[in-house]
DNA sequence: CCGATTTTGTTCCCGCGTTCACAAGCTCTT
DNA sequence: AAGAGCTTGTGAACGCGGGAACAAAATCGG
């Protein structure tokens, strides 16, 4: 399930302020979800709770992090050094979760050598024996669009099955391989729409922008209601 | 729609490659979606096909631009000048989509007056002025976990209705603002689970882990199919 | 030891989104 | 000008996920 990672940060945060028991209802309003779900949710996995109590967190914060395979470590190839790039060769969140960035690639020859952090940049050509040398797993994506086709192409024929894309472009990979992709931009457009939406109002008519061409003008009687 | 920016990027590919109209069939191909749905989508926005040829790409191009309020400028201001709040200050996906990052905002005195790109970093406690000035009307936060929903309170005290939150806290914000949560770690733990599961084989057998403690076993039979 | 209370695990139902399939409509050819 | 061939727009069925509601179980107090 793709709600796991969050419980699994409300627990690390109900360990950090060293609450050992907790309610599927504090759980849930910790993670922003409802309550029935969260129990469900978890029930997949097994009974890991106690009823009339709650859930141990300590118990089932490993729990989730072995059904999510967080207590094996992960070893990362990030190719593309840009902005994002560095940002996410330095994100901290990654190593505490078993996430390990074992090399930083980039095709800009100028980068080829400079240090980021912990790493030093390697040339593209390297891609294939760095991902065999370490047992790379999961590839990272931060290169431009026109680079990424050919990039993940490189990745699923060196062996790596998992690959986050952030390049503003589809990517195709073979079936057995994963890819999820993570766009900037949409998730700016996405507000500007709702934004968009708000921002109509005129007197006292509620106006609805049911498309960019069709308003919803709800004005309320006069003396009534 | 949240589907509407992914048409948009996928119709600015066709753009670029000097293409006038495409099918819905295409189109949802180059979108990674179903042709039936893209049309009921793009159907939702007015009638902007013609039966028998297809979509005219620029003219469907501007529908969907406006539907999502791209032909106007939106200013944002990103709050904690990090790694990923330097990456994102530079990113060139939002200038050109009618983003337009008007501040750059951080806590650390040490930080404040360096320059990124076009911008100076000023300190937090302009935030308020700068929004009112500018006429903000989305917050990035790019702070750390500890001081998003400071950060998210006061953005939606100075009259900003639309946030973005990269931070890895669930923030908590009044009837009318828009909040939507960025996390690049569950991205990887969600790539982790499903590499977990595919990993996992023996000899001939298939082996499905259906939960962490639960294996499912398939052995050919020997001789038959 | 038993009942009251609390909280989990689960069942059932509702609604939404997706997809198939088809009718409506446009273009091009003959 | 009429029919053949596409392609859009949409009606209808299907499936899945979410939420309320309830039963099962564990603790606590008397």
């Amino acid at each position: 399930m793709a709600r796991l990672p969050i419980y699994l940060r409300a627990l690390s945060a109900l360990s950090d302020r060293d609450i050992a028991t907790s309610s599927s209802e504090e759980l849930a309003q910790a993670a922003g979800v409802n309550s029935a779900k969260l129990r469900k949710d978890l029930s997949y996995l097994g009974s890991y709770g106690t009823r009339g109590v709650g859930y141990d967190v300590e118990y089932l914060r490993y729990q989730i992090a072995r059904e999510l395979g967080l207590t094996q470590d992960w070893r990362v190839v990030i190719i593309g050094v840009g902005n994002l790039g560095q940002a996410l060769a330095n994100y901290a969140g990654f190593s505490t979760r078993g996430f390990r960035i074992v090399a930083l690639v980039d095709a800009d020859p100028a980068r080829v050598g400079q240090r980021i952090g912990d790493h030093t940049i390697h040339g593209v050509e390297k891609l294939e024996t760095l991902v065999a040398e370490h047992n790379v797993s999961i590839g990272v994506i931060t290169t431009p669009a026109s680079s990424a086709q050919r990039v993940a192409d490189r990745l699923v024929a060196a062996g790596v099955s998992s690959i986050l894309n952030f390049a503003p472009a589809v990517i195709s990979v073979p079936d057995g391989v994963d890819v999820r992709k993570v766009d900037l931009s949409i998730e700016l457009q996405i507000l500007a729409y709702h934004e968009q939406r708000k921002t109509l109002s005129c007197g006292d008519s509620t106006v609805t922008r049911l498309r960019s061409d069709v308003l919803q003008v709800v004005t309320p009687a006069v003396g009534s209601q």
